[in-house]
Order: C-alpha cells, then sequence, then structure tokens
DNA sequence: CACTGAAGGTTAATCGATTAAGATAAGACA
DNA sequence: TGTCTTATCTTAATCGATTAACCTTCAGTG
C-alpha cells in the first residue's frame, strides 16, 4: 500500500504537504500542489481510513441502528440513509436485529467503538434517559421513529395519533359506522398512538368503539389472520377494518375471502406504512402512507450537520405526518 | 477516552502486558492477568478500534456489497450475513445500491479503504477479471449469487439452470403442456440460465415452446402484469405459466384476474426466489425455494474462514439448489 | 556455586495520517 | 541596506494500539 510519506518523498516535498493537499489545507502554493496532486493521482494514492480516524479521533462511517433488516420497512429506512451516506461519501456501519435493551445497548457501544461520526437509532426499548445521555456525549445521534422531548431536535418522528385519527376520518366519510380494530401487541407506543388517534376521532363523532370491536395479534399477517378470526368467531358486526399496519391488512383480507366476504363489496379495510405489500395486495390496500424515505433521509442529513457541530435548531423538532394513500381496499357504503 | 496506558499506569504494569492481557496474548502470568482484567472492567476501558486497525492492517469489520436493499431479496442476504457477523462480533460495513460496473467498483475501493478484513459482494456488472484480480488481493473475499471458475471456492451461486429444470417439471408432471414463460430483460445471466433450464426439460420430453410463448420484461410486478398482458393480447395459449420471478409472477396473477381467468383453476402460475411476498399473494404463490438464508451464512462463514487464512478448501464450491415450494397457485389440469 | 533457560515483564519502534511550532525565502518598506 | 511580513514548507510530536527485542528473576542442574 502506498502512504503519504511514498508520496511525498515522489512529489519532494513533506508528508505534511501533501496531507495539506488531501484535506485542501492552507500553507501550500498552487504549483506545489497541483503537482502533489498529480503525483497522488499517478501513484493511485488512496488515504488510510484507520489512521486518519485514529488522529482526528473520528472516523468517516455513519452508524446505523435498526431493528430488523427484513422488514420491508426498514429496509427502506436503511436503503434511504445509505443513499444519502454515499453522498456525502460516509460508508454505512450497520447494525440490525436488535430485539430487546441489550441487544440495542450493544449495538450503540459498537458503534461508539468505531468512532463514527454520525449515528441514525432506532430504538424501542432503551429507555429515555438512556438515549438522553448518549446524546450528550455524540454529537451526531440521531433517533428515528421516537420522540423525547429533552432532544427534541435530534428526533424524526411520526404523528401516530394523527394517523389514526385520520385512518378513522376517511372510512366514516366513506360512511362506515360499525368499525372494527385489528392492533398489534407489541409493546411500544405507536400502536397505543393509533388507537388513540382512531378514539379521538370516533370520539368527535359519537361513534361508538366498543371493546369487542377490538382485537389484538402480532403485526403480521399471520397475526392479522388470527384477530379477524376472532372478531368473525365473535360474530362481531363491521363495515370497516382498520389495520396496525399493512401486513395485518392483508391477512384480514385473506380471512375475510376465506369466509366468503368482499373486499371492498362488503368490508372496508385499511392498512398502516404504504410498504410496497400494499400495492402488491388484491385489492390494492388503502393505506396510510408513512414517509419513510423522506424521514430517513432527514434523519441522515440532520446526524451528518450535527455531527459537524452545526448547532441544532433550537427546539426544531422534525415531526413528520402520514397521508392517506387510497386504493382499492376501502369504498363507499 | 480511556486508553491503555491508563489501565497500564492503574494497574502498575506496562501498556505491553496490558495489550497482551487483551488479546490473550503469551509472556503474562496468571495474577497479573486477573489483575488488569480487572482494572480494565472497572475502569469501563474499550480498545480503540481505529488504533487496532492501523497497526495491524485490518479492520474488524466485514463489508458487504449488494445491488439493492429494498429489495426483500437481498434484504434477506443483509440480514442473514449481520446475524454472522454479528456472531463473530464483526460489524458491516454496507454499501447497497450498486447498479452498474463503475458504482460497484467504488463501493468494493471504499470497502478496502477501510481495510475489511473480509468481504462478501453481488456483484453483477464487473467482468470476470476485474473480480478474479480484486480476489487476488483480498484474502477474504466472496462472491454471491455468481460463479467464476478460477474462484470457484469464493462463489456461493444457485443453480439456476437446475431451477428451470425443476419449474418446468413442476408444471408438466401437473399434466401442462402449454406452457408461457415470464422472463425479465435484465442483462444478466440469471434470466438466461433458468430459461435455458426449462427449455431443457421441455426438449427431453417433446414440448414445444414457440418464442411466441416468452414474454420479455422488467423484473417487477408491473413487468409482469406488462408481459401477461402481451401474451393475453396475442392470444397465445396456455395453461401454465413460469415466472422469473415472485413479483412478476404477482403481476401476472393481476392481469390475469383482471381477464376473468382464476389462478390456479384456469391458468397455474409459478414464481421464482420465494421471497415473503409469495406468502402474501393470494393464492399463496408456489415458487422455486431460494435458500437465500442458508447461503447468505455460508458467504459470510467462509468470508470470515477465508479472512484468517484459513486455506480454501481446494476447488470446493458451495452451489446450491432450489426447491420446489409448492403452494396454491398451481394445479394438476 | 556458577550457569542456563524459561517465565514474566518492560522499552521503544511502528502503523499512516494530522498539525502545532519552527525554518526559510522572497518581497515590502523606510 | 537592514528589518519586518507574509507565504510556503519542513520538523517532529501525536493519536492508541501491537510486538520485536531486550532485561530480570528465579528454579533447576551439573
Amino acid at each position: 500500500m502506498i502512504t503519504i510519506k511514498d508520496i511525498a518523498k515522489a512529489a519532494n516535498v513533506s508528508p505534511a504537504t501533501v496531507s495539506r493537499v488531501i484535506n485542501d489545507g492552507p500553507k501550500v502554493g498552487l504549483k506545489t500542489r497541483e503537482h502533489v496532486k498529480r503525483v497522488m493521482k499517478n501513484m493511485g494514492y488512496r488515504p488510510n481510513i484507520n489512521a486518519r480516524a485514529l488522529v482526528n479521533k473520528k472516523s468517516t462511517s455513519l452508524g446505523l441502528v435498526l431493528a430488523e433488516l427484513m422488514d420491508p420497512f426498514f429496509a427502506t429506512y436503511a436503503n434511504a440513509i445509505e443513499t444519502v451516506a454515499r453522498e456525502s461519501s460516509s460508508q454505512l456501519l450497520m447494525s440490525s436485529g436488535s430485539s430487546n435493551a441489550k441487544s440495542e445497548r450493544d449495538a450503540i457501544e459498537t458503534l461508539l467503538d468505531h468512532r463514527v461520526k454520525a449515528m441514525i437509532v432506532h430504538s424501542k426499548f432503551l429507555d429515555n434517559e438512556t438515549l438522553i445521555d448518549i446524546a450528550r456525549t455524540v454529537p451526531g445521534f440521531v433517533l428515528i421513529n421516537r420522540y423525547i422531548e429533552e432532544i427534541s431536535e435530534r428526533c424524526v418522528w411520526l404523528d401516530n395519533v394523527l394517523g389514526g385519527y385520520k385512518m378513522a376520518e376517511h372510512v366514516v366519510k366513506l360512511g362506515h359506522r360499525k368499525i372494527a380494530i385489528i392492533s398489534s401487541d407489541f409493546d411500544i407506543e405507536d400502536p397505543r398512538d393509533r388507537l388513540q388517534g382512531i378514539r379521538n376521532y370516533l370520539q368527535e363523532h359519537n361513534i361508538p368503539l366498543p371493546d369487542s370491536h377490538i382485537a389484538i395479534a402480532s403485526p403480521n399477517q399471520q397475526g392479522g389472520e388470527i384477530a379477524m378470526r376472532e372478531l368473525l368467531a365473535s360474530q362481531t358486526e363491521f363495515t370497516a377494518v382498520l389495520a396496525y399496519n399493512d401486513a395485518m391488512a392483508s391477512g384480514v383480507m385473506n380471512t375475510l375471502y376465506d369466509h366468503n366476504m368482499d373486499v371492498p363489496n362488503d368490508v372496508s379495510v385499511m392498512g398502516f406504512d404504504d410498504v410496497i405489500l400494499a400495492q402488491y395486495c388484491r385489492p390494492k390496500l388503502t393505506t396510510m402512507h408513512y414517509p419513510i424515505k423522506l424521514m430517513a433521509s432527514t434523519a441522515a442529513t440532520i446526524a451528518l450537520d450535527l455531527a459537524q457541530e452545526k448547532t441544532p435548531a433550537e427546539n426544531r423538532s422534525y415531526k413528520f405526518v402520514p397521508t392517506i394513500m387510497a386504493r382499492h381496499s376501502t369504498k363507499k357504503i
């Protein structure tokens, strides 16, 4: 491997000068600069990233902690963040598969070990204090899908309450009054928030939502099937089903078909997230569009900015709102 | 940050000794070893990865180059590889989004800059020579989804010809004789190989496959819809459709429904890959199971082994074969 | 008792960059 | 002409680990 000294020797200057040329530093004359550049190109010089990171106490890579890469939802995140990273020529250091507080912590610590210059974290298990602590020591620390007031300027999150509200609004405006809910048994805030939003809207419009109309299961297709079967078994009456996410909605539709009910003619079904699956369903799923890409690139950009010590916009918060993506699984009653 | 010198001072030994304790090196007595370990734990020491990588000329991370993270196919890869990486406590350095020879090359070079200890690459654009060259300089270099004879012991690949063969066999054994093919317009070997496999089987059994029965489009759902519409428009007769992948198969089914044809009663449809989508389709898709997870962890393991200079099993090749995943989109005629 | 050799440590060089501090030369100005 | 700037470079210290080479002990041996 060719080092900065080799270049220095070949160009008849000192290593310091070469370093300054590389980093567009001062104290180098135009001729020398050009000359050194030429030599570097000729010899195919590539700086040793580790040596650099050592003296700068900071690597050039961007850390990412996600729950589950196989989930298309997170894959979209990773993809968008990778794009921003590449544009700013930083590499992505990834840690997926965090499924509890310990593994989340480990993932973050490893990234700290690597002295990543910025870090985007999806954390559902660590408590606020821990995260606030980390934020204090890592300038480029950003949270996605979570809001913590004390570090609001580092949070990129979705208004799930509003999402639930809009879902309810959509089906109610289509004339539905008997509404069933399929929620997630995952113990995080999202399902609670969405449900709260739904409740808010229905209450405002005096539409009842008895507990018997709410079924809970794991947030995947199978969960959707199971939950729907429960509702049918208890002879619950409904003309619209609001599912926690698209996968569950897809399961709901399967079960409805199996019971000879047509979507959307007999029952309207709504999902949430608008992952690619929503377009692959039949009928194509009406769902809440989750602006994942936008949020991801926002997060990456903020993280990179913060890392450069650009003081964060005071008290700014990066709240995003979901929008209705009307397709073919909902219909006027 | 706490360094090895701090530990040395606190433990009343030299940095060299501390280093030996960290790396389980020789020349340290049991008492000293335990003592130093205790001090390290107490002070919460974490080694500086960059300093390490600098002197060892090798980082502890594992590089991964993929085409497209949003594709569930690749997401599965990334996920499985990340799992193996974590088990061997190496971090994943990712580069996705390579869509041509230059970006592939760039991605690889960046990983080289980071001195990754091993590297798993999905490359469809770089030519054999380039890849062989890289393999020569990087011990832990492994290719997935590609076979190059000269470096066969670093290739983890799927027998696509056999895959096509088995697809044809499956529908023919179900009684189908009029078979249509939906292939991909992507200029890589996979579609050619699969088609060749299909041809081989049909020829062996004297079943004709006129060109008019082959439609080509982009390898996604929309492509499947378009290709299927073409076949229908030209009044091609068929009772079974073999699609290049699951996404195309899903598109095929959509178009068939739109034309009031039932799957599998009127037409049998087969996909390839067995991505999660295949289970979300309705009817659930009969497809060729691509052992992605297995292949990914194999690749990661080999890469890590090779990186440790374990001499590769001579002439060993890591060929995998796809298997039939019979679900509900195919039926006896 | 002097000598050998292993066991257990230490010292100091090294990896490849960055950068503060010092050196030199060229031009400006009185 | 002598002095002061300024611009341009060089020297050498530094980041935090690893490791070859060297230095002590001390038990064992003839």
